[in-house]
DNA sequence: ATACGATTTTTTTTT
DNA sequence: AAAATCGTAT
């Protein structure tokens, strides 16, 4: 049995041991939320509730991964029936089983991003909106406006007038090229991310049997990270705690940082009106970090008008400041950082105990040239998303035609793949294809080559050499058998023509053929791989590879989400990057680039640098004069006493370039 | 008309 | 680094 009084402090006891009903915590960074959230499952299960009536809904699946498997180690009990993922993945497993209610074929396929922006590209050709000389948006941006419509339930005018002003008159086009995307949608039997959670919950509110099923079933449903829900995930959350109305919800107002993704931290403010009898639980213990750091994190927060009153308490103390450090240039920011990691490993701190973060992607670049240049092991927690590459989408994308032989996006994707076969010409094929109850089998007929010109006809021999080594697989080969069977019939040759890269590559194939094995089947796979992350590929691999991972991890803030380092640099901190200036363009910009800037700063144990590049060059403009954030700049106390301030200012002497 | 390839531009954050 | 654009070759 678990002790709890002895493991939890008394705030975190209290949430572990309440009784049922609602309940709302609102738990400060680094105050032991996974922890209350794990210790509490612990002790469901040791009371008696059996775990496939308990649902977990977390942010991302290492965070579910992680919690479950801290259960079974508290508990010893094999918990493997119990629900806990992402709302997107709860999503699918429920709908896999009934979106027939709602006129799906169950072997649907989810889209991904690049999926979506691809057929909403193809709408707008369709509906030949080009023509004209006014600038239309392209689908990615597109994509985004419908997104955001249906996560705030906003119609699509109302988004155009409030984020995308520019585009207000063009509000009837988009709103033609959006209902055509999802009729497309909804004919090619895809859902992309919205429509899961969509669907979800329209399959619940119209069809009461399947309500009261899962409603009845889940006796407890328990959410981490509330403050980043939307309001569709909000009302599932309910439908799902219909009957038992044992719902728990953990967040920090403070740490939304989802609000383009629809979140609205409304959600956790008015929890309490949606569930008068809700208990509120607070925990506001910080275990994580030196006072110095807390400091400099509340003195940043309370900036924002819009929160919770709530005050952190460091249980440390001592520590140094958090550091400001000013340089010159980019490259000279790059050269600090890697100094300063070289010097505190050399006093013992692991790589991966430090972690660089920054507001947006390519931030990271110079660092990466100069860790490389000096050898030192990192590790890069954004960036391309490991199933999102093109050769992993190649792949998987012959593996669905397998699966389903009326998948137009794979069979497109895999004909242009070959020599001379573009658009068009994958157009035609799969008009052809499609028109056959079997498409597979048409593809060694000698009809097809009526689809190719002379110049596409090899393309085309090659692709039926590919089509007759996979159609008549065994379904008992396993996909890492099928990976391999698709390289060697001629996709190793397409890599080969197109990339440099190609050992790494095949060997993220393998790696991808690897994380396969963990699921049923080959179909239950495919209809996975568009809710995957990079992360869940990163633990795989490491996991299998069965070597403990010891690098500097860097990561954008939105990643770091939930994780702490002893030591966190955050780059960029100039104004303009974080807060990054287009963001500042939604009235509520600024206070959630706050609540960013909060959450890297509450991620460090020890230490906490800042540090910002004093000019810029920018193609076209030259040497550009960067000002540090003005997150950095409302810190500074009015009086030059020193100890008012909550970090301490480095002067950063140039090393000289890191190319002599 | 179609596909390719050189050139230019452009990057927020994620399921 | 990747995608979009534009001009050229087939």
């Amino acid at each position: 049995m678990v002790d709890y009084e002895k493991e939890l402090n008394p705030e975190q006891l209290r949430v572990v041991m309440a009784d049922n009903g609602p309940i709302l915590v609102i738990a400060g960074a680094g105050s032991g939320k996974t922890r209350t959230l794990t210790y509490r499952v612990a002790r469901l299960i040791e009371s008696g509730v059996r775990p496939e009536h308990i649902l977990l809904a977390t942010f991302t699946n290492k965070a579910a991964r992680e919690m479950l498997g801290r259960v079974e180690m508290l508990t010893g009990i094999e918990i493997g029936r119990l629900w806990g993922g992402t709302f997107h993945h709860i999503a699918n497993l429920i709908l896999r089983r009934n979106c027939a209610l709602l006129g799906y074929d169950s072997n649907y396929s989810i889209m991904d991003s690049e999926d979506s922006r691809q057929l909403i590209n193809t709408c707008i050709s369709e509906l030949g909106i080009n023509a004209g000389s006014e600038k239309f948006p392209k689908g990615n941006v597109v994509g985004d406006i419908v997104s955001l419509s249906i996560n705030t339930e906003d119609d699509i005018a109302q988004v155009i007038a409030g984020r995308y002003p520019y585009f207000y008159n063009l509000i009837d086009e988009i709103n033609v090229v959006a209902s055509r995307y999802q009729i497309r949608k909804k004919e090619l039997n895809m859902m992309d991310f919205d429509d899961l959670l969509f669907n979800l919950r329209k399959l619940m509110i119209s069809n009461s049997p399947v309500l009261k099923e899962y409603s009845e079933r889940f006796l407890h449903v328990l959410v981490d990270e509330y403050q980043d829900t939307n309001v569709i995930q909000a009302e599932i959350l309910d439908l799902l705690a219909l009957s038992h109305r044992n719902l728990m919800v953990v967040g920090d107002d403070s740490q939304s940082i989802y609000s383009f993704r629809g979140a609205n931290f409304a959600n956790i403010v008015r929890f309490p009106e949606r569930y008068p009898d809700a208990k509120v639980f607070k925990l506001e213990t910080n275990y994580r970090s030196t006072p110095g750091i807390l400091n400099l994190a509340n003195m940043s927060i309370i900036n924002n008008e819009k929160q919770f009153q709530k005050k952190l308490k460091a249980v440390r103390s001592g520590g140094i400041k958090p550091v400001l450090a000013p340089v010159s240039h980019v490259i000279q920011q790059a050269n600090f950082v890697t100094q300063r990691i070289l010097e505190l490993i050399l006093e013992g701190v692991p790589f991966n105990e430090i972690a660089v973060l920054y507001r947006a992607h390519y931030h990271s670049m110079e660092l990466q040239m100069e860790l490389t240049r000096r050898g030192i092991p990192f590790e890069i927690r954004s960036g391309i998303r490991f199933f999102e590459q093109a050769h992993i989408k190649d792949v998987a994308s012959f593996m669905r035609i397998m699966v389903n032989p009326f998948d137009e996006l794979a069979w497109k994707r895999v004909l242009m793949l070959y020599r001379n076969v573009g658009k068009v010409t994958a157009d035609r094929v799969w008009k052809f294809v499609s028109a056959h109850t079997d498409p597979l089998s048409t593809v060694l007929t000698d009809d097809l080559l009526k689809c190719a010109s002379k110049t596409a006809t090899p393309g085309f021999r090659k692709f039926r050499v590919m089509i007759e080594n996979l159609i008549d697989l065994p379904d008992k080969k396993s996909a890492s058998e099928i990976i391999e069977i698709i390289l060697e019939s001629g996709y190793h040759e397409c890599l080969q023509e197109r990339y440099t890269d190609i050992e790494s590559r095949k060997e993220d194939l393998v790696q991808l053929g690897n994380f396969s094995e963990k699921f049923n089947s080959i179909e239950e796979f495919l209809g996975e791989l568009a809710l995957m992350t990079n992360m869940a590929a990163e633990e795989d691999r490491s996991y299998l590879a069965d070597r403990e991972e010891n690098r500097v991890i860097l990561s954008t803030i939105h990643q770091a989400k939930g994780l702490e380092w002893a030591t966190v640099f955050m780059i960029w901190c100039s104004d303009g990057m974080i807060p990054l200036a287009r963001a500042l363009k939604d009235p509520d910009g600024e206070e959630e680039e706050r609540r960013l800037f909060y959450v890297a700063a509450t991620r460090a144990k020890d230490q906490l640098y800042l540090c910002y590049p004093m000019f810029n060059y920018k193609r076209g403009m030259g040497n550009t004069v960067l000002s540090p954030s003005r997150f950095i700049e409302e810190l500074t106390p009015s009086s030059i006493n020193d100890a008012d301030s909550p970090y301490d200012q480095w002067i950063v002497k140039d090393v000289g370039n890191s190319w002599e």
